[in-house]
DNA sequence: TCCATTTAGTGGCATATACCACTTTCTTCG
DNA sequence: CGAAGAAAGTGGTATATGCCACTAAATGGA
């Protein structure tokens, strides 16, 4: 009745990893809802915890995104008190990120939350499975598109 | 050199999952630009050329995605005539949508390109792989996060 | 028949992300 | 040293997405 003759509906490895992102941003966002941070800020507030106060462009370069949706991305939390930002005195145009101690305690909160998340999520698909797609994201995340191909040079 | 010791970094399921996305998103994106459409358009397009008429709410339930987000991902396509709609008239509730001749002819060129990105991208995973990930992420977008769970009953 | 409920969309608001054009700083070199 | 070029961010603009409050239309009873 529903469908069989859908090729490309499943087809798209972009589609496939979007609807994917869709579905279990949402579950890790209800689960850590009660923070009042998004599971994309909680990342974002992690990956600047394990930082060395880092730089915008090391944490940019870390979570594979673009420095200026970073800059964006990083004003509620600055704005919500939970970041602060200060020059690298050695070089100006670098500019580091940190937590503030507010910030500190709400990821504390958020972590919470998100192992619960994690645990949940895995409890349904399995650690295993869990870990070998994990390994499969990264490794898709690691790729290198930019001429390796097409290049008939040589 | 790098780093040896930053566990969380890659355990999250869903931080890989979104820096996956955003890897591939760009790659496929950057393939498909010559058309003038987003990825993400051009999977809107042909979902809704593979539906017959579909109602918006069946759309979005095809892609997982929020009704009120696809009606905002939809306007800039019917802004540009490539998408147009019209009211169920046996439900007047409900708006079908449907493509316009311009919009076929961009999908035809769309696809040429996404087709290139596909094979690109199989090319450099193996197209093995590449099922094997589409499958654990469609079984990802086919969980029920609801309640199953806490449900210590039986 | 009429009202309570459900279903399908809309609009507003907020975050997530990208690209591009700039500005400010450094770096490199001649 | 001084100018060309690279590196790091900022702001603006546009799409991607989600939630919430609300409206309109259809449905299910009492």
């Amino acid at each position: 009745m529903t469908q069989a003759a859908l090729p490309g509906l499943t087809l798209c490895n972009n589609a496939s990893l979007r609807r994917a992102t869709r579905k279990l941003g949402q579950f890790y966002d209800d689960m850590i809802a009660p923070s009042g941070l998004k599971a994309t800020q909680q990342g974002l507030l992690y990956q600047i915890h394990i930082g060395d106060e880092p730089a915008m462009s090391a944490i940019a370069a870390a979570l594979i995104m673009d420095l200026s949706a970073l800059g964006h991305t990083l004003k509620p939390l600055i704005r919500d008190g939970y970041v602060e930002t200060f020059a690298d005195p050695d070089d100006r145009r670098i500019k580091r990120v940190r937590l503030t101690p507010q910030g500190l305690v709400k990821l504390d909160e958020a972590m919470k939350l998100w192992s619960l998340a994690q645990q949940r999520f895995e409890a349904m698909v399995g650690k295993d499975e869990a870990a070998r797609l994990r390994a499969a994201l990264d490794d898709i995340a690691a790729l290198d598109f930019d001429k390796p191909f097409a290049a008939p040079s040589r």
